[in-house]
DNA sequence: TGAAAGCGGAGACAGGATCTCCGTTCAGCG
DNA sequence: CGCTGAACGGAGATCCTGTCTCCGCTTTCA
């Protein structure tokens, strides 16, 4: 049988790793997480094998929330509206996590995000495709340009964290307002090729 | 008199610095350069007292280049036209240059970039009021989104290095496009304080 | 040609993070 | 209650990584 106070031991550890992953990134240890627990870091290794094992059980739930994003936007009937949505919503999660947002970027844990990686890559495709088609998009854009928009995101995410959580909208919005049909001259390079859909979203991943 | 070879080697290392820190960064340590140059560690600390010392060194001309963009930009006399060629040289110069670009956004030396900024900061808020002024761009643009677009295309740059020498023009084309006047609504968030420009561009920097 | 300057790189040192160990505490059964 | 073993806490062992030093060996050049 398990004790009473171990298994409460065990959903605060979990809450810190949530709170402290969200603030500071996985640049944290698991000391700051047990402290911020009130808790002794021998108890946090009683409960998890490593640091590894805890940041997964808190991000499984997180990276999950984005891969029902892109299910509910393609709900959205507007092609336009509905890629916003996805926008904004995932936009909107990562801004207030920083540990989700290290993991999409491929600065976290690699293997949880590879598990829910190829869902949401297929559900944002099928997003774009529809609002493309739909004229919504300028005629120069491609998928990828999705995936390369998130990663120029990273920044306005830091910097709303560090001036006003709502910061990161105003560069959503100049980012989006550049995706609409135009008569812009056409864009001066092509899109990166399909195939580097995991580099563009790796970068900033240290690669002495 | 110092021995020609000691001179020689003194070169060798500020080269093999530059080429070591534009293509990883300043995670590279003292040993990688010492070994790019084809010497030994100790060579290297005879010549610098630090790693800190032959950055500055190295750095000292790429920042200073940026500035020199700047002022020749002010020469254009279209004011968008101006504006488009400091960002165009600007940029070139960072996604060549990891280095360059982590000092920029003050995740390199802080002294270098301290020595460096008043100057940058002066002569893009020209470059900016002018262009305003002008109606080249959208009346809801604010200065500091210039510096902001810098530390959004941080990310691009990084592509560039990983996928195509070339990909960040297309960001950056598509986020200039976005500064236009346009019958777009207005940005639904105002800019961030000016008083906030130092830290925007100190975006990414560990603040544990 | 020999002495002084320079070289090289193993390893001393420092900082920082992960994880272990064991004396102490306390939940919960009898 | 009182006992007992599961759970706790946190000091510190261990590992890793990067900076910098030290000193036996090599090279330059008067």
């Amino acid at each position: 049988m398990t004790r009473r106070d171990s298994v409460r031991n065990r959903e605060r550890l979990v809450d810190a790793a949530r709170e402290v992953f969200a603030e500071h990134g996985f640049g944290a240890t698991l000391d700051d997480i047990a402290r911020h627990a009130g808790l002794g870091t021998g108890t946090a290794y009683r409960n998890f094998p490593n640091k590894r094992a805890i940041a997964a059980e808190v991000l499984r739930e997180a990276t999950e929330q984005i891969a029902v994003d892109a299910r509910e936007a393609l709900e959205v009937e507007d092609p336009w509206d509905a890629l916003v949505q996805f926008f904004e919503r995932t936009g909107a999660r990562q801004a207030a996590d920083r540990g989700l947002y290290e993991t999409l970027t491929g600065q976290g844990d690699d293997e949880v995000q590879a598990r829910i990686w190829p869902e949401i890559v297929a559900a944002v495709t099928e997003l774009f495709n529809r609002a493309y088609r739909a004229g919504a998009i300028r005629p120069d854009a491609a998928v990828q340009d999705i995936a390369a928009i998130f990663a120029l995101l990273g920044p306005a995410f830091e910097m709303s964290r560090a001036i006003d959580p709502n910061l990161w909208r105003r560069y959503l919005a100049l980012l989006l307002d550049a995706l609409r049909p135009a008569n812009q001259p056409d864009l001066p390079v092509g899109p990166p090729p399909v195939e580097s859909l995991d580099l563009i979203l790796r970068v900033g991943k240290r690669n002495l």
